[in-house]
Parts: structure tokens; sequence; C-alpha cells
DNA sequence: GTCTATATCAAGATAGAC
DNA sequence: GTCTATCTTGATATAGAC
């Protein structure tokens, strides 16, 4: 998904092999993009960013529109990470207020460029490629994760809540940006937590 | 404010006589902004869905940035005419479910385009200009009316209550965005009208 | 595979005729 | 005040040397 080459063994070679710039190239790319927004970033920052040269950016990628396809990749890649590591949590609970918790955690960066993907899914969304689907599948993984978590605790509106507590991070990234308070976050993620210990029938 | 000429009057007259090409620009800047997003619209958009030559963009408003900024004090204005509409209604909790309902009603548009002021907040934060600032001020006006909702039916709270109602809103329009599922903003309407009900101890 | 130099094109902005 | 034609800039993308 991430490679447009052949094979994914094949392909994880030649970039070894290369020194990793295309993982460099996305890095920067993800970082930049979170930064500046998709259409203020030239390819020139990005490369500039990613300390390789702005020609040879087009050795891994053909268009602009590539890159931001494997930055919305490398958020799905993030993403499947941080709920393999919560998930060895053992209580569903304590895994959803540890999601809060690194959600609050980012607060000043929340404040000063908003949610990092949350961000990238409503800059997408205006644009005319197809990525504002890919933007939705990650969204959705998300909201499939949170809502099993739900479900454990034997919520039968499991997914109503997921699509709750999401929004209420994104809403509160929406908020925190705007008026550059990242307190505004640690507030909501607190009241987001005694949400959690209710539902949870503490 | 959002005059950039002389006197307030002046300025209404002057604009009358010039047939109001002033406000159809506006007006359509507001639109375009909300559909392709301000990088993504280029003047010469503005000048079409205005019916406005291009060249004669540059008569009424010096830079983009100008027009920008008129876009958003006409959120702003919007807003003011909104909550004056709303003062009419008599009691906090109704004024509140009827802003509530304001929202959902504009669900196909959210799902299509996001927030209108929320997507034109978060796309000013990664600007360079200052209007990041304008659009603050236009979200704490809408925090302050509904905090005082808040407060009118005594809830010492109040604030966080406005931030939480305020957010569960932006939130639910950036996850309704990207899905594209207006049904979504529908369903968590419908939540946050009963919780308005929970909140006044109907 | 890597990088420089450059072609191409689109968008903001302006000059000046009407 | 209005509008056309055009200048200027800067960003994507390519050609081709190494």
């Amino acid at each position: 998904m991430t490679d447009s080459e052949s094979g994914a063994t094949a392909g994880a070679a030649a970039r070894s092999r290369r020194g990793g710039k295309r993982e460099r190239l996305v890095a920067a790319a993800v970082q930049v993009f979170h930064q500046q927004g998709v259409e203020k970033t030239t390819l020139a920052d990005v490369a500039r960013a990613g300390d390789v040269p702005l020609g040879n950016v087009y050795y891994y990628f053909k268009t602009k529109d590539q890159l931001v396809e494997a930055a919305v990749d490398a958020h799905c890649d993030q993403l499947t990470t941080l709920t393999a590591r919560l998930d060895a949590v053992p209580d569903a609970a304590a895994r959803l207020k540890a999601l809060i918790a690194g959600w609050v955690e980012q607060r000043e960066t929340a404040a000063r460029f908003g949610c990092p993907f949350g961000t990238l899914a409503t800059e997408l969304d205006k644009r005319d490629d197809g990525l504002d689907q890919a933007a939705a599948k990650v969204m959705r993984t998300l909201l499939d994760w949170v809502e099993r978590q739900f479900t454990e605790l034997g919520r039968p509106d499991a997914r109503a809540l997921a699509v709750e507590l999401v929004a209420a991070y994104q809403g509160m990234s929406v908020l925190t940006n705007t008026l550059r308070e990242p307190g505004l976050m640690a507030d909501q993620g607190n009241r987001l937590q005694s949400r959690i210990d209710d539902l949870a029938g503490r």
C-alpha cells in the first residue's frame, strides 16, 4: 500500500540500499504538511526538511500527489503501531484512557498546528485527488478500534460512543488550535477521562 | 471592521452606488473558500463566482489577503445575525437547542465541505497572515454566547460546557466531512439535544 | 541512483485603455 | 469605476550530465 513498486520485500531491500532517503522524505512530508498544510508546502520545502536535493525527490515520487499519498499511508502505519501498543494494556477502559492521555500529551503541538491527522483529512477533502478516501479509511480504522473497546466494556451503543469520543478529540483540537490554548485540551482531556470512568461503571 | 475605507456610512453609500459588486465578491469568496479551501482558490475562481471580471477584483481588494479578511469579517457578521435571532427565543435551553438544530440542518453541506467556519479557521492557522487572530475572535464570540446561555441555566461550569458543545460540533463536522456521512451529524445532534435537556434539568 | 539546470505553466498583481 | 492585456514570480516537473 505504501510501496508503489513490485514486491514488498524487494521494495524494502531497495530502500535500505538507498540509504533511507525515501523514508526521510516521507517523514519530512508528514511533519511539514502538518505544520504548513499540504497546499502551502512546496516540494522544495519537503526536500530541504528531508535533506535531499529537490530534483532527487522526483526519483522517489513522480508527482506531489504521490508524496501526499505516502504521507497518508505513514499516518495509517502510525495508527496501527499505536493501537498495537495500546492492545498490550489489559483493561479496555485503561486502553481508552491511555489513548486520551496520548492526545493530551501532544497539546502543545495541537495548539500550534492542530491534530496531525485531522487537519490533513480536512485539507484532503478539498482536493481533487482521491486521497480523501484514504483519509476516511484511516479515520474508520480509529473509530473501529475505539468501538471495540466500548464493546468490550459491554456498551451496546459502542459505535455512537466511539464517534462521540473521536469527535470530541477532533473538536477540541480545532478549538485548541484556533484559540492557541493548550490548556483547553488538558481540561477537555480530563473531562473525557472522567466520562470513560463513568461509562466503564467505575 | 469590514470596511477598509474611511467612514462606515460613506463606505456603505459608495458600495450601493457600485451596484454591490463588493458584496457579490465577498459572498462569492465565502462560498468558494468553503468549497475549495483558501489556498486552492484563485482570484479568478472568486471573480467568476461573483460574476465580476478578474482585473476588477483588484479595484476592491488590493491583495488576496484582504479578500480573505473580508470573508472572515463576513463570518463574524453572520454569527452576530444568528445569535441576535436566537436571542429572541425566550428560554436559554431552547436557544441552545435551536443553535444545534441549525447545525444539523446544514449536515449535507458539512458532509461535503465541513463546517464553513471551522475549516476556514483551520486553514488560516497555517498561513503567515495575521488572520488566525481574527478567526480566534469569531470563535470566542460563539463560545461567549454559548457560555452565557449555560450561565442563564444556572450552571457554574458554563465555560467548560460551552467549550464542550462547540468542540462537539467542530468534531462531528470533521468526522461527517471526512467520512462523507451526513447521518453522523444527525445522530450526534440528537445526542447534544438530549444533553442540553439533561443539563437544563428537564 | 544522484543531482543541477531549466522548461513550463499557473496565479497574483499591475498598467493603462476605455 | 470598469475591464483587458500583460508582467512577474514561484512551483511543478523534466532533461540530461555525472
